[in-house]
DNA sequence: GTTCTTAACGAAATCGTTTTCGAATTGTAA
DNA sequence: TTACAATTCGAAAACGATTTCGTTAAGAAC
């Protein structure tokens, strides 16, 4: 019953551990005979190796570690079912931690994941987030990192992302096409770089169609939640009457956005329209359903843990080649509320 | 930069490897000088043992798994966080794993727990799950086993639950406070304990209280999805225009309830008030705000995995005390849509 | 028959930590 | 001084899998 080793196998089968070992994992100089012996007894009393003891020898853990801003967050999630699954396949275990959008507690994350002996981190990046020696640190390490969603321009690692500048451009050109003029945006925070992005495509969108750009009308969400959408959207209602459209960051101010409008009785979207990012769940069951941009969740993970296999054989093989950069393509949701 | 190792730690101080390591545990046989030497030097250095090497002596992986339905899952979500904060103050590492309510899959990710060495198992059971072999065998392996939130009675292993049946009974009656006499439900699937005692509760208030049961007004949402809800209402509204109210077995059904009602311009809660379950983040932003049960998800999770640390105290000592249960208190979460 | 090659298997070292047991040193009692 | 105990340390054997390097035996070539 309980887990069996090598030894166990030897021993019923008269032989060696050696052999045994050579067996299952075929190595040339075990004969067809024994091969065909032993795996077949390994199959039938199900045996696996123990991944400890298999550690301390190949320096190979087969665990990766994951480090995201948040673990209750929709799109997030979805990335780590992309990522699981993949992990799955390649027969890898997958250590999550969340670092709550803390720079303190994301470098600690990733501190404690070097000290278990991952055979890589994918990582995206906190919100606070202003300082890449944790990073840096496990480079040197020899460590594969992959970025994905939220990485910083400022490492050589590999990343995963969409083009957050020309999706938000898309959501806001939209908005354009439906006769909108004035156009706010609830922006993200300062420092992550898909909020400055989008912000840019929210930017250039007005400047090429010469609408009016107006500093009034950007508000910064500092913790990208439904109160800063209501808190904001409630502002804009008292002192800009003339905005006639809302281009969040992304859904969750969106939907507090919603929430306020609808309790002012707002028509939407004749008198206003609502333009979210990351297509939550929740984001089609609001009254009205909420148009937005659909962020590739799975697929991103699914990618990240592939580029986390590339850069591995490249540290292996001590190559010095470029890194691979993906972007992932996104499309609009076109709901009611646009 | 690399990873030190005690043998590092002996070289550097003129000591053997056996001296730094019983130092570093606070053997009796070592002085208090060396002990002070040796500790801050490794202090100094940032060392800790290789976990692998240690497991393979001891017998402790310091790592848990956990299993839970699903991953992007409001309530889970919160419950993981609660497991993870616990474990981090005890030094254990957490591998989540997700059945996505399927029997199977449930099964093989136990076994690769297993297989991992984990020092214990944390698991919400899919619901799905009609055998309990899998984790009789977790069992009979000595491995530590807690359920939480769904669990089954057939199995002896401790839990940490909410009483369900108590939770509906409340919000039911609620209901009826409000002067509501024909209250429907959209329970959850045959299967899980916990849907089948949020249906019991259901059926004790409305009995208690006299009022009408009918089980033409009881729709079984089998995946507990927005879109149950959504079609459950619509059915109530063509064919049973008497229903005043809507107890649902969680949140997403009745939020796809609110969504119904506001297409068929239904005043909420006049004409119908919406009863949900579990209190997600969103319940509070729909138009109207959700009324619901609110479930401690992270004080479930600290509790699970208290009751490892207690459950693995006892078959190291193999006694056979009772299993300790733990039932966490609830409270009702009332907004606009009761 | 002798030498050499090839095929098939095993002994043993290794990874880093833990722990048992024995050795060495110092101190204490007679 | 001897005898003995207490203190402090280290050698070595595990844990289980991997891998290098030998060893053995059979067959091939001469």
């Amino acid at each position: 019953m309980k887990n069996l080793t090598l030894k166990d196998i030897a021993q019923a089968l008269g032989l060696s551990i050696t052999t045994v070992s050579k067996a299952l994992k075929d190595y040339p100089d075990v004969s067809a005979k024994t091969k065909e012996k032993v795996k077949a007894y390994a199959e039938k009393v199900n045996f696996t190796p123990n991944a400890y003891a298999a550690f301390l020898r190949t320096q190979e853990s087969k665990m990766i570690g994951v480090v995201i801003p948040r673990l209750n967050h929709y799109f997030f999630s979805n990335v780590l079912r992309g990522i699981m699954h993949q992990a799955e396949a390649n027969n890898y275990m997958v250590i999550v931690l969340s670092s709550e959008e803390s720079y303190e507690l994301e470098k600690k994350q990733v501190a404690k994941l070097v000290k278990q002996n991952v055979d890589g981190i994918l990582i995206s990046i906190a919100d606070t987030t202003h300082n890449l020696e944790h990073i840096n640190r496990v480079n040197e390490l020899n460590i594969p990192l992959v970025f994905f969603d939220k990485y910083s321009k400022l490492s050589p690692s590999p990343s995963v992302i969409i083009n957050d500048q020309q999706a938000a451009y898309m959501a806001v050109n939209h908005l354009i096409t439906r006769g909108k003029k004035n156009i706010a945006h609830l922006r993200g925070p300062l420092l992550p770089q898909n909020s400055i992005d989008r912000f840019l495509g929210y930017r250039k969108a007005i400047e090429e169609k010469q609408l009016t750009y107006k500093k009034e009308w950007i508000f910064t969400c500092e913790n990208i939640s439904s109160d800063d959408g209501y808190r904001y959207t409630k502002h804009i209602l008292e002192h800009h009457p003339e905005v006639d459209a809302i281009f969040a960051v992304a859904d969750l101010p969106a939907i507090g956005a919603i929430k306020c409008l609808n309790e002012y009785e707002i028509a939407i979207p004749e008198q206003m329209a609502v333009m979210g990012f990351s297509n939550w769940g929740i984001s089609a069951l609001t009254t009205p359903a909420l148009s937005t941009v659909n962020q590739p969740g799975e697929e991103m993970g699914a990618s990240a843990f592939d580029l986390f296999l590339a850069e591995k054989e490249r540290l292996r093989k001590g190559e010095n080649s470029n890194v691979e950069n993906i972007e992932l393509a996104t499309d609009l949701v076109i709901r009611e509320s646009t």
